[in-house]
DNA sequence: TAGTAATATGATTATAGAGTTATATTAAAT
DNA sequence: ATTTAATATAACTCTATAATCATATTACTA
């Protein structure tokens, strides 16, 4: 019997939609963002004080991650509320920040295997 | 006492290393390549013959990959293997693929309610 | 109905980076 | 020593997109 780790090799078009979702995180000004929002709904008004840059930049940014589903918006009078609405970014960026930290130790332990 | 989701802003620099290790993974030939590690180590011959690109375009993304501790070089001969060195990568997509089922299943549900 | 505030959009610029072609490098083989 | 094969690099083009500025839209208020 074959030791078959069988992988199920994803399209070029699937590929292609898992690749824009990472490139959608891929900006620091949406990562911030999103950080902002983790702590609940937000005005527009609300994330440019939060984000360092403008607020015509962070709404076309906002634009973007609600086109993805990644946030959601709701209207109210004059002002608009954005959320986080799907909650596997910040899992995304637990798992991220871990491979890091984790990057940065393996560096740490080899220059102390080296300087003693 | 207050239900204090208490949450750790991360610096500018540090969403900027996260957002690098994303953009990284956003690019389909990048992902591509690293899906095809996924069954083992893996010459460069080998790998463009696996994704559909060229073998210059295979060996700058490799590059990168391999600057960000994503992958492994080693060379035999005239040959480079390279193989996947940090794993989470593949955490990673699974979180992002599930993401993308839960939307899609979204969005079937609400076309069955609209057409019955 | 003006006027003001909040958000979105359009036009423009600037930069990053993906791809290609040609060529360089390196190591093996004849 | 040539030649051949495998990989890497350099120069270049082209496209995508982030940021900015100005302005449009929308809704509330005096």
């Amino acid at each position: 019997m074959k030791k078959s780790k069988d992988y199920q090799m994803m399209s070029p078009e699937a590929l292609t939609m898992v690749a824009e979702r990472f490139r959608l995180l891929g900006e620091p000004i949406r990562l911030g963002i999103l950080q902002t929002l983790q702590a609940g709904e937000m005005s527009v008004g609300e994330i440019t004080e939060a984000v360092e840059t403008s607020q015509p930049n962070v709404s076309k940014h906002l634009k973007m991650l609600q086109t993805f589903d990644i946030v959601s918006r709701r209207q109210q009078g004059n002002t608009v509320y954005y959320a986080i609405a799907d909650p596997s970014i910040f899992e995304l960026c637990d798992v991220v920040c871990g491979s890091l930290q984790e990057r940065m130790e393996s560096r740490y332990n080899k220059m102390q295997s080296v300087f003693g």
